[in-house]
RNA sequence: CGGGGUGUAGCGCAGUCGGCUAGCGCGCAGCGUUCGGGACGCUGAGGUCGGAGGUUCAAGUCCUCUCACCCCGACCA
């Protein structure tokens, strides 16, 4: 008997619709994938989670290596020197930056910042690797946590430190530069789509919400359930504003010294808030099969001992046959079935496997999508495929479920009046509307509306744009998406 | 960092005008019956009442300070 999908069957958890902070806060916690830490604004990231991040490490840091990046380590602590050498990059970062100042009982010549971000410690290293053209392009990646003083923090939406990748590349020419800023978040936009199946758009960032120190750049921005944007990736192209902070220069083919061009990108454990709160539903997580830690859980049923042999016989056959091919998790705990379907939808593990005397009896199993909790027997000996499939379904359904509710919640308008409706609206979401690229605009509509300006998305209309912006009146120059963000 | 709120068992909470041995539900442990959508009975363990100081014969309860978390702002790739 199928059941509706509708139906609400985790009591305990708040209902999205009622308040959506407090659904993300219990439902991290319930969930098991992190806790509060015994330092303000510090997270514990329990191995449920922390499962998602290898994952996503995993897949991510395949993805860069496809493009030629190779890994390294660079410390933890940054010279206040350094830090400064950047005029704004110093000054965007300063307010959250911690700060070393005693070490070994003794006070510190120099202070050392806790790294924010590590453009600076790695300009100084590149400085020393580069001297030829025949140097670049060099392209770093580093995975590490970095350290931000948050005056507010979210379980892993802002913590004061969070684990994050940061990728570092020194290029011969701006456009090679400006080339691999593109590419990269590319590689971003195609692992958000594929593998996490949050569909995104890809921009470029306004002057005011750009990096410090970069001279542009470029984010993917994805849509919350409750219609609010989320920075989900950022690469900037920071032209030569480093190269000459950190003299990063090289001798050309032409015999000329020149500076560098650089870039930089990062995503961060930002990304699993971003996975919750995109594919969430009232009865908790759904993990897209991709980076889910379990895409199977195996849910034995059993009444008498000798119906319990039976059913173990049949669980371990299967274990061992998807053995390498499906991450799967058996439940043997004591705990009643239903029980445990509630358990594993909360924890959104993409497939439930029942396993009965039922089942036994037919040499197959049961198995249920998270997703839809649509059924479906299958035979044991086509399991290894038919189950792969099934993943691959599950998938893309809630890619496509993800897209949609991101139309249903986008909007166009040409009236300021109407947007600002919009914006004050329940379901919020994001708003397109002609644009003048007018900084103080831009600053007069936060102030106004709480909206930011997300991106301007390279999905420009072709032959460029008509008419005027929706707040001076200038003529626009392109399209923007503006939305509440987190 | 401003305004508001909350801190009592792992979680959620009650605790009246300051009063005697600090309670309830869930969870946890043991035993038994259950088991295809969050089962039940019995027995039991678990508390420096966020922390410090003060008032009092007496403080979970009143006062001061402090810390943490939550909500709203300001701030923030």
């Amino acid at each position: 008997m199928a059941m509706a999908n509708e139906e609400k069957l985790v009591e305990e958890l708040v209902d999205q619709e009622d308040n959506f902070s407090q659904w993300y806060n219990q439902l991290v916690r319930k969930a098991e994938l992190a806790d509060y830490a015994p330092v303000r604004g510090c997270m514990i990231i329990r191995p449920y989670g922390y499962a998602i991040w290898e994952n996503l490490q995993r897949l991510l840091d395949a993805r860069f290596k496809e493009t030629g990046v190779d890994n390294a380590y660079f410390p933890l602590l940054i010279p206040r020197s350094f830090l400064e050498r950047e005029a704004e990059h110093v000054e965007g970062f300063a307010p959250e930056v911690a700060w070393v100042t005693r070490g070994g009982g003794e006070e510190l010549e120099e202070p050392l910042a806790i790294r924010p971000t590590s453009e600076t410690i790695i300009g100084h290293s590149f400085a020393k690797w580069i001297q030829s053209y025949r140097d670049l392009p060099l392209l770093i990646n580093q995975w590490n946590n970095v350290m931000r003083w948050e005056k507010r923090t979210t379980l892993f939406l802002r913590t004061s430190e969070f684990l994050w990748q940061e990728g570092h590349t020194a290029h011969r020419t701006h456009a090679d530069a400006e080339e691999r800023t593109r590419m990269m978040l590319e590689v971003y936009r195609s692992f958000a789509e594929e593998d996490a199946a949050i569909p995104v758009i890809p921009g470029r960032k306004s002057e005011n919400e750009k990096f410090a120190g970069a001279l542009r750049t470029y984010s993917i921005e994805a849509m919350m359930g409750d219609g609010k944007a989320l920075q989900a990736g950022t690469s900037h192209n920071l032209g030569d504003n480093f190269a000459r902070g950190f003299d990063i220069q090289f001798l050309d083919a032409d015999g000329q010294r020149k500076h560098c061009f650089t870039t930089s990108w990062g995503m961060s454990t930002r990304m699993i808030g971003s996975l919750i709160m995109v594919h969430g539903d009232k009865n908790g997580l759904m993990l897209p099969p991709r980076l889910a830690p379990y895409q199977v859980v195996i849910v034995p049923i059993w009444r008498k001992e000798q119906e319990k042999a039976a059913v173990e016989e049949l669980v371990s056959r299967v274990e061992k046959q998807l053995k390498g091919k499906v991450r799967v998790r058996v439940d043997w705990s004591e705990n009643t079935p239903g029980w445990k379907y509630n358990e594993w939808e909360m924890r959104g593990v993409p497939v439930r496997m029942e396993v009965g005397p039922r089942d036994v009896q037919n040499n197959s199993v049961m198995l249920v999508r998270r997703d839809n909790r649509v059924k479906e027997s299958v035979p044991v000996e086509g399991l290894e495929v038919r189950l792969p499939q099934l993943l691959a379904e599950v998938q893309q359904a809630m890619y496509q479920r993800a897209l949609q509710f991101r139309l249903d919640n986008t909007y166009s308008t040409e009236s300021y009046n109407e947007f600002k409706e919009i914006i004050a609206s329940e379901k919020r979401g994001f708003v397109r509307v002609k644009w003048a690229e007018d900084s103080a605009a831009e600053l007069a509509i936060k102030e106004e509306t709480k909206a930011t300006l997300r991106c301007i998305p390279f999905d420009q209309p072709e032959g460029g744009i008509q008419g005027n912006c929706i707040y001076t009146g200038k003529p626009a120059t392109c399209e923007a998406i503006f939305a509440r963000a987190y």
